[in-house]
DNA sequence: CGGGTCAGGACTGCTTTTAC
DNA sequence: GTAAAAGCAGTCCTGACCCG
């Protein structure tokens, strides 16, 4: 049986071919621009951490408890966990010659000689082969939803390996003797390299940085991307879920985590990828310390961004598309619920917006009011501005220690929101919180909202109307569309700010 | 070409020091 | 008091060399 070969330039009829060559023959100058798949490099495989041993494990669940993610990682025995070598054979080698092939990605892909590729890792023969086995080797079990390049609903359920390894001088499925490294790829993982959407990354980048920090690249260019087209100021990114999807150990003592991560952003803030980086502390549903860490884009996120939406980066933008339009319940990554801006800020957006960064409420089903004053935010300030002023609204109310808890709060920040927006020369800063004074943060929460009830309740009737009068003309002096609110709506409103005043 | 050995270097996590 | 940086120890990687 004849080799086929697919060239980098294959046409379209020669895509099916059975056999791939990777490029071992052509010039290995790097493509600027890699894309590569949107769906399980976005997962952690390997263990980038030296001297530790990592459990890939990750389990969630949507609203109603039901497993909307699972991905756990077994390495084999024999040949351990795929470490950094392996993972920048993976991302430097593999990706780039698929992405060079182009989709459909063919079952067997010639990748190299030994020899060439520790020239290009720069590594041992053995380190290299052993690599190789590592990844080979390692099963991956996996439940998981996502959205093809076509838009359709995709589900990935197996318990594989990604792909097989012959090496040079072995027999190859088609009986042939391999002549150089091939790669034969296992069918979920295929199907994945061909169905789903692609997103783009600096090859050179990339390929210059630690395992770590080209992890971290990875996991934080779908954010810093998201925010430059969004045209946010900063992309935000929860450290806990940095740590699980770049395999990491999880700290809950600030200082740990701001040294860990200082090493992290050091060479990207040295390349002015990012010009900034803030913390917010938080807790997690489980009540452990986290933070949100805020990213300022700098001039080379630009210049790539700029990059990726000219010329060759306009055909690999789908991916970064389509992670936003997950539809509810199908959200493949929990990531996903904090990125900067919703594809499109609707009311429901805005509002559910609100509850994860005031209440770290995942899936808020907004109620008719709360849509209500959302709906009047945005016709007023629009979508970008609104979304402004939830995460104003939401930073100011922690420096005061109100404790928002309703949407309705958001109404007391907005002329003040409003005025800081229109100075965006001037930057709002995260309102750093400390991790020990936020661990106590929720719980203080529902006594005090209750002891601010229990005072709204025992307000003599006349104190009472006298106050909720103030406040109403409070708000419409604030926003003047709070005239066309149903009284319900208002009522709302007035009792949130009350709250808020009996709470201070 | 594949595999083994080994010294030096790189990286990570943690602690301590320094600067403000 | 806090953030940034330096120092340290342990582990693993890297590159050179050698052998079959």
């Amino acid at each position: 049986m004849a080799k086929r070969i697919i060239k980098k330039q294959s046409s379209e009829s020669e895509a099916d071919a059975l056999v791939a060559n990777g490029g071992s023959s052509q010039n290995l100058a790097p493509l600027q621009i890699i894309r590569t798949e949107t769906v399980i490099s976005r997962l952690p495989i390997h263990n980038l951490v030296k001297g530790g041993t990592v459990n890939i494990q990750i389990t969630q669940r949507n609203e109603n408890g039901k497993v909307s993610l699972h991905w756990e990682v077994s390495p084999s025995n024999k040949y351990g966990h795929p470490g950094q070598l392996a993972y920048k054979l993976d991302t430097v080698i593999i990706n780039r010659i698929i992405d060079e092939i182009g989709r459909p990605v063919p079952r067997m892909l010639k990748i190299g000689t030994l020899n060439r590729l520790c020239g290009e890792l720069g590594s041992q023969k053995n380190e290299l082969k052993r690599a190789l086995q590592q990844n080979a080797s390692t099963t991956i079990s996996a439940k998981l939803a996502y959205k093809g390049k076509d838009g359709s609903e995709k589900k990935l359920e197996a318990i594989f390996s990604r792909y097989g390894v012959v090496f040079t001088g072995e027999t190859l499925p088609n009986g042939e003797k391999a002549d150089e490294i091939y790669v034969i790829f296992n069918e979920p993982y295929l199907e994945v390299l061909n169905s789903a959407p692609v997103r783009p990354l600096s090859y050179d980048y990339l390929r210059q940085l630690s395992p770590t920090c080209q992890r971290f690249y990875e996991i934080v260019s779908y954010r810093i991307y998201a925010a430059l087209k969004y045209n946010h100021p900063r992309a935000k990114l929860l450290y806990s879920e940095y740590c699980t999807y770049s395999a990491q150990q999880r700290h809950d003592n600030f200082e740990r985590v701001r040294v860990q991560m200082y090493r992290v952003h050091k060479p990207h803030l040295e390349s002015e990828y990012i010009e900034k980086v803030e913390y917010q502390a938080m807790t997690d549903e489980e009540g452990k310390p986290d933070w949100v860490i805020f990213y300022v884009p700098g001039p080379k996120a630009r210049a790539e961004f700029d990059t990726f939406n000219t010329k060759q980066g306009k055909a690999a933008q789908s991916g970064e598309i389509h992670e936003r339009t997950q539809p509810e319940g199908h959200s493949l990554f929990k990531m996903e619920e904090l990125t900067e801006a919703p594809t499109e800020m609707t009311a429901e957006a805005l509002v559910k917006h609100f509850h994860l960064l005031a209440r770290r409420v995942n899936g808020y089903r907004p109620v008719s009011r709360e849509l209500e004053q959302a709906e009047n935010i945005l016709a007023t300030y629009g979508a970008p501005q609104a979304q402004f002023l939830v995460e104003f609204a939401v930073a100011q109310a922690a420096k005061t220690n109100f404790k928002v808890r309703q949407f309705g709060a958001v109404m007391q920040y907005l002329d003040e929101g409003s005025a800081f927006y229109r100075k965006r020369s001037v930057p709002v800063e995260a309102v750093p919180v400390k991790a020990e004074k936020q661990l106590n943060f929720w719980e203080e929460a529902e006594s005090e909202t209750q002891q601010a009830e229990n005072r709204l309740a025992v307000l003599p009737a006349a104190e009472l109307a006298e106050r909720k009068e103030a406040a109403r003309q409070s708000i419409l002096a604030k926003l003047p569309a709070a005239r066309e609110w149903s009284e319900e709506v208002m009522e709302q409103t007035v009792r949130a700010s009350l709250l808020r005043e009996l709470s201070s």
